[in-house]
RNA sequence: UUUCGGAGCCAGGUCUUCGCUCCGCGUUCUUUGCAGGUGCGGAUCAAACCGCACCGACUGGAGACGGAGAGGAAAGUCCGGACACCACAGGGCAGGAUUCCCCCUGAAAGAGGGGGCGCGGCGCUUCAAGGUGCCGCGACGGACAGUGUCACAGAAAAUCAAACCGCCCGGCGGGCAACCGCAGGGUAAGGGUGAAAAGGUGGGGUAAGAGCCCACCGCGCCGAAGGCAACGACGGCGGCACGAAAAACCCAAUCCGGUGCAAGACUAAAUAGGGGACUCGGCGGCCCGUCGGACAGUCCCGGGUUAGUCGCAUCCCGCGCGUGCGGCGCAAGCCGCGCAGUGCGGGGAGGGGCGUCGCGAGACGCGCCUAGAGAAAUGAAGGCCCGCCAUCCGCAAGGGUGGCAGACAAAAUCCGGCUUAUCGGCUCGGAAACUAG
RNA sequence: GUCCCCGUAGCUCAAAUGGAUCGAGCAGCCGUUUCCUAAACGGUAGAUCCCGGUUCAAUUCCGGGCGGGGGCA
C-alpha cells in the first residue's frame, strides 16, 4: 500500500503537534512519537512522518536508507495501528547497524504500550 | 616472482518472494463520489477559513497489467557555457579574473595535448665551474614606468658600495733580534656575520691584491644552419655595467553588465477601503546617457494565500502484432478511422564501448544506453557464484568446513572541465631486489 | 538547490606594513596569607582548524580540504 500525501505529515506544525502533545517512546535505534488527531472520535487514515537528521545519522546515503527502513516498518504494520493517529519516527545512528527483525520487535513492543488497543496485530 | 610509485578502465553478478517512485492507458473488475456552484450557520471590522445540506459535466481514486528507475565521482560548488528575467545590456570610471614563451584541440574555460625554457633528483664526464642522458616538477608577462620592503646579526644590505679581523707598503717610537705599538695609505684573495656580501674555476701578474691580463664557463649584444613559431646548434664582439621579492602596491596585454531554476512564465482562489517613513523611479557600485512616470513609486508594520501546471529532460516517421468504434457479411472474416504499448526498420540530439586516421588533444564509421522526485522514489529476505582469512584431505591440480568483507558515496534545470573521497580487481609502460636459462 | 561570510589558549578579544618570545582579561594549577574559604599577591601551563605552495622568514599572501554561520519563493 503506497503512502499518499494524505498519509504523510508534511508541515512543521503537524510534526510539532505530534512531538509536543503526543507520547514519546524511546526504542533505542529510533524514537516513536504518537498522537491522536481527535481524542473524542478517532477516525481517518493513519499518518506518518519520518525524520533522519544529518547530525545524528550521517550523509545523504545513510539518511535515505534510514528513512526507507522506517517507512518499510510502517507499511508492514499500518493496518494494525489505531485509526486517526499520527506517528513520527526519528532515526538514530544505531538504526543502520541493526537487523530489521530486531527493529521490528522493538516497534511492536512500543505499540503494545499505546493506550488505545490496536485493532489486531 | 616480490616491492614501490605512474597512467587508464571496472565499480560484484545472477535467480526467487513481498514492497517503493514515475510513465502508459486499451482490455477486465471493483468502489467512491472529485473540481465547481447554491443556500444556511460559526469565526472576522470585512475576507480568506471551518461545518452542514442540495446539485453535480468532463472526469477522479484504488487493485491488477506492461515498461523504466542514481554516480564516477551524482560530492565540494572552484571555473566555463546553455537557458530565464532585469532595457536581448549603450559609453566612461571603479572593481574582478587570467597570463602572453609558441603551436594545436575545443562552443568556451583558472580546460586539454605537444613543443620550448627554467628548476630539482640520479647516472656519466670535468680539478672545478659547467656539459650531457633519464625521470619528475613548474600560478611560466614585466623589477632601467614608478612607490615601498629586505628584520636580527654583521664593518657594510642595494648603487659611481663597504676596511671589523687580516694581508701589504713606506714613516716614527721601543727592542740586541724575532717582533711590538702609533698615525697614514693600498687591498675585496682569506676569516667572520647573514637567506643573500656585487660573476665562477684555473693560470699569469703584483709590495699585497683586483677582469688588471689570458683560457673555459656564465652574462649582455650582433649574426645565424634549422624550425609554422617559441626557440636556437654554431660563430663573432663586449669586458662585468645586470641582488631578491610582483602569491607587496603596481604596470602591460586579454577578457568580464547583473542575478541565478528559490531564475522565470501561467492558472485557480482571495480580499483592504489600513497605519508609518521617504522621495521621481528603474537600468551593475558611481557618473553620463536612456526609458517610464509625475492622482506616481519605494521601504517597514499589519492582514490574506502560501494550492496547481509549465520550466523539467530523448524526439520523429513507416510496417507488423494488439485493441476500441463504425460499415459490410448468415458466419469466418474484410474495409475505414482512432489509440497507446510492444517488436522490427530508418533518421536527428547527447553519452560511453569497439574499429580507422592522427605523435596527441581530437575527428570519422558500427552495435548499446538515455532516471526524473517534491518532508523528496531502490526497502525486507533467502539461495548460488566471485574475493580474503583459518583449518582439514591431497605429491599436485583441486576439493570440503567455518568465519569475515564488497569501498567512497546518492540525481534535484542541463551540459563541458577542475578538485577532493575511494575496498578490491584488471591492463599498460617504468625503477629496485632475488631466482633460472 | 543556489549565493555569500567566518575560524587565534577552556571562553571573550588583540597582534593588520609578512620579522620569530603570538599578547591581555576571566577560568585552571602551584605557592603566600587565614583556624578554613573567598578576596588579594607571586608564579606556572595552555593556542594560530588541517594540508600544500610563494618567501630568507607566514596568524598574515595564494590554492585545496574540514568545520561553523547567514541570505534568497
Amino acid at each position: 500500500m503506497r503512502l499518499r500525501a494524505g498519509q504523510r505529515l508534511r508541515r512543521t506544525p503537524e510534526f510539532r503537534a505530534a512531538r509536543e502533545q503526543g507520547r514519546r517512546i524511546d526504542c533505542g535505534a529510533f524514537v516513536l512519537n504518537w498522537r491522536l488527531r481527535d481524542e473524542e472520535s478517532p477516525a481517518g487514515p493513519v499518518r506518518v512522518g519520518v525524520v533522519a537528521s544529518k547530525a545524528s545519522v550521517g550523509g545523504a546515503v545513510d539518511r535515505n536508507r534510514a528513512k526507507r527502513r522506517l517507512r518499510a516498518l510502517f507499511r508492514r504494520h499500518q493496518a494494525s495501528l489505531p485509526a486517526g493517529s499520527d506517528f513520527v519516527l526519528t532515526a538514530r545512528a544505531a538504526l543502520l547497524g541493526m537487523e530489521f527483525s530486531e527493529i521490528e520487535q522493538r516497534f511492536l513492543h512500543a505499540c503494545r504500550k499505546l493506550p488505545v488497543t490496536p485493532a489486531r496485530a
